[in-house]
DNA sequence: CTGAAAGCGCTTACAG
DNA sequence: CTGAAAGCGCTTACAG
């Protein structure tokens, strides 16, 4: 059964009831319905998405832009497949379906967000991987293309957004480590997003509270990744003043760290502290276990879901758009890689 | 700009003649065509996709559908990150798109498929997770929609597929490690896709090759992840007689085997001997290293994207659909898990 | 080389 | 409650 015309002669009524009858049009008789719904099911016939849309003027599907760069940046793995059952719950409800767009290292984002619209494949937009000053965004309000960022940008002002308290994790780490006696606490940080200039923020703001002193040194730059944990490892075995602690930006770091620490003797959760940022199987399973902050990926796509949903007339026609932002709480998870109290004097060299 | 008629008023032609020019059409004087181009690139104009596609009867897209549940055990977000790179080379030079299709855990697979295929969002699919019957192929076979999976099917005829070598992996491990001295080797497997049946074939051969017996206590079931690890090492420690060594159908198993073993006071790669499927960074930064299995993601994208634009007429006129099966070499990295030989006397329990 | 026109498959005012 | 018709934005024979 290739289009409504078939389906409607077969029916022998017009294709005008026929769309009817299948868009859930309450001016259709019930029985007739019935049949339409019927005859369509026994037919496979599903409307074509182009006729739908070309008349309509949307696509039915919201898409989630993933950089295949930078992304393991939020979280690689299963970060976004998680998130994604979560999105889909959501939009599902408005018969919408969620495509993921990956931007290819070599094309430009903004270049590849402007042809995507164009064409418009999608109704609606969540952007990750956020940075400071993020051309995107721009772009996307003047295009009035709802859309919903996962991560907070420099201003952050005039559309939605969802991020993870990314200060807030940071700050709760500093305290922790300072309340058990660290006084020389590192950050391995990557500031390719703004995620990394809003944990440096809270790490701050949590030597301050703690009154510690905030030494530059101790704010490492590195790769998202095992590697960066690495070179965050060989960094700081080399300080001089070697800090006896230090959080990590991506729970992946971790496992080049503690690597590089055993090799070196230094025994991780003994010798030097450790928090990461998101608990993850990585995590769990390196020994000691690795301290770290907990969130639902489900939730988090539900709410992302939902902040879209709220972005797009069709679905809130009265509600303001770019109005909400979120930050999203992290519910610390003690492991072994950072106990207390710290005995100072065993450590530094 | 919004459409094309703007654009023709604007230059003062007819809209057949800018369609003509932005498609790149010969019969366009020289100087038009520039005309046209410029002002596309002026105000920005991108046809409109749906109109273009009901017109034309395709979409310039093509899609890679992944199954949100059981996708980590092909690899996780990066392993399709890193073959999402290599097809959008290939695909891109035909103009196409790349969009993922995840299909949530509660939908079932064949559904979503029709769906998705039903809307025409795709001109050409690649399917991942294959199963050993997997009522997806037949669906798109009878769909006539030009498609590739990544992995082989039960009888694998009739459409065309690449698959990772995981019987000579399999075969390879088993042959290296009888080689040093091992005798009872384990294989830590999951068949839910068709790759753990392929998996297990290439086992049994390489013991049948090495003159091994076959024990069925040695076939361990496990999920293709670190938890899936951790049951088959704790599996393994409780048997009577231990195997000396194990070959994982997962690198991410590793992470949860070494846990387990470590904490019962058996040294990976000492103790028992481990080899994992594919190198990865997490099989990298384990200690001892893993020996595994490398492959090119980016060339495993690209041979995808090749093998799909094969499949399609538009640009493949005179091939024969669905004849191209590929298995997809894989090269050992030694590591530290599996050092040889093999003192047997020091090992059983 | 260009323009006028048909038509891709649908949805939706409009008339009855 | 239903049908006939317009039109969404494009591409492409066809005529010139």
């Amino acid at each position: 059964m290739k289009d409504i015309r078939e389906l409607a002669q077969h029916l022998d009524i017009s294709i005008g009831t026929v769309s009817r009858a299948l868009n859930n049009r309450p001016d259709v008789n019930k029985n007739t319905r019935k049949r339409v719904l019927e005859a369509a099911l026994q037919f496979g016939y599903v409307p074509n998405q182009s006729g739908r849309s070309l008349r309509r003027g949307n696509t039915n599907a919201i898409g989630l832009m993933l950089e295949l760069g930078t992304e393991a940046s939020m979280g690689g793995d299963n970060f976004f497949m998680g998130v994604s059952e979560g999105i889909q719950e959501v939009i599902g409800r408005h018969n919408l379906d969620l495509i993921l767009m990956p931007c290819g290292l070599k094309e430009d984002a903004v270049d590849y967000l402007q042809r995507m619209t164009a064409r418009r494949f999608v109704d609606g937009l969540i952007i990750s991987a956020t940075r400071y000053d993020d051309p995107r965004i721009d772009f996307l309000i003047k295009s009035k293309i709802p859309f919903v960022t996962l991560g907070r940008s420099g201003d952050s002002k005039g559309f939605s957004w969802i991020d993870l308290d990314f200060a807030g994790v940071a700050y709760d780490a500093v305290m922790r480590l300072a309340a058990k006696g660290h006084r020389r606490i590192a950050l391995a940080n990557n500031t390719t997003a703004n995620l990394g200039r809003v944990f440096a923020e809270g790490y701050h703001a949590g030597l301050a509270a703690a009154g510690l002193d905030a030494d530059p040194a101790l704010l490492l730059e590195v790769g998202s990744s095992e590697e960066g944990g690495a070179v965050a490892g060989r960094h700081m075995l080399a300080m001089d003043a070697r800090p006896t602690a230090v959080i990590l930006v991506h729970e992946l770091m971790a496992v080049g760290l503690y690597h590089i620490l055993e090799e070196a003797g230094v025994r991780p959760g003994e010798d030097m502290a450790i928090v990461g940022f998101r608990e993850s199987p990585h995590s769990r399973f390196l020994r000691p276990n690795l301290s770290a902050y907990r969130l639902s990926l489900h939730e988090l796509g539900v709410a992302l879901g939902e902040a879209l949903i709220n972005e797009m007339p069709q679905f809130s026609p009265d509600q303001a758009p770019g109005c909400s932002s979120v930050i999203w709480p992290m519910e610390y998870l003690e492991g072994m890689s950072d106990p207390g109290p710290w005995n100072d004097s065993g450590t530094a060299p």
